[in-house]
DNA sequence: CAGAATCCAGAAGGATACTG
DNA sequence: CAGTATCCTTCTGGATTCTG
């Protein structure tokens, strides 16, 4: 149904942590795109994702299944498996979303452009 | 030119510290809609935002002035008057800010029935 | 496999008081 | 008027290790 996530899926894209907007914490956003073409098994997500730790990356999704975001699905058996997937409200989200990445799209190089005049050349937060 | 700021505006629509969201810090968005219909002194700013404290509410100014989406202007004289205004590139993130606050309103309800269901009734970031 | 437990550092936000 | 300066608490995210 749908294809193995990209390890480098967020390797050039990663500077989302620069823009002026976040979606939930640092890395909802990420998963939420993860989730875009079908269910994830936990471990999918770990791929393009290997630079978050699974206790935040736990925590992240959560917090997206708290809101009613994300669906979290548990199939029993040895080994176990668990599956996250885009519930309707989830999906909706996207368009905002993608609102906002088009808007970092467009406007990027005037951002960074802002922050290099405005003295230090643009200290990522990280 | 334009109105003053009405000292409630942030009163009832405040719960935006519980959307799944933020655009810049935890006061940004809010500082962008004081600034939507014309420039702003300082102490009109802080009206709506009074319960934001100086120090941080300066922070944010700055950040936004750091990003190019606010302007910052001083007219010397006493007393003294400090403006801040959108910027072409801050008034052009009203869009996926208004395209976030539609999201926000139409599925605020759904949200809130998530949290509920979820276990803990929704505890909110403050 | 899909996490939980513990410990820790830095950032964000706030309270209060003071100033050019 | 438009901020600064200090101090302090909380929240976030990360490193590391361990488990049903």
């Amino acid at each position: 149904m749908s294809e193995p996530l990209r390890p480098d899926m967020f390797d050039e894209l990663c500077p989302s942590s620069m823009l002026p907007f976040r979606f939930g914490d640092k890395w909802a956003a990420l998963i939420l795109r993860c989730l875009e073409e079908g269910p994830r098994r936990y471990s999918e997500l770990r791929v393009p994702l290997r630079r978050v730790t699974p206790k935040v990356m736990t925590r992240s999704l959560r917090a997206l299944e708290r809101d009613g975001l994300v669906s979290r699905t548990v199939y029993e058996g040895l080994p176990r498996r668990v599956e996250y997937g885009l519930t309707p409200l989830g999906r909706s989200m996207l368009e905002p979303l993608d609102a906002a990445c088009a808007w970092a799209a467009e406007h990027w190089e005037e951002l960074l452009d802002a922050r290099e005049a405005y003295g230090n050349g643009g200290t990522p937060r990280q």
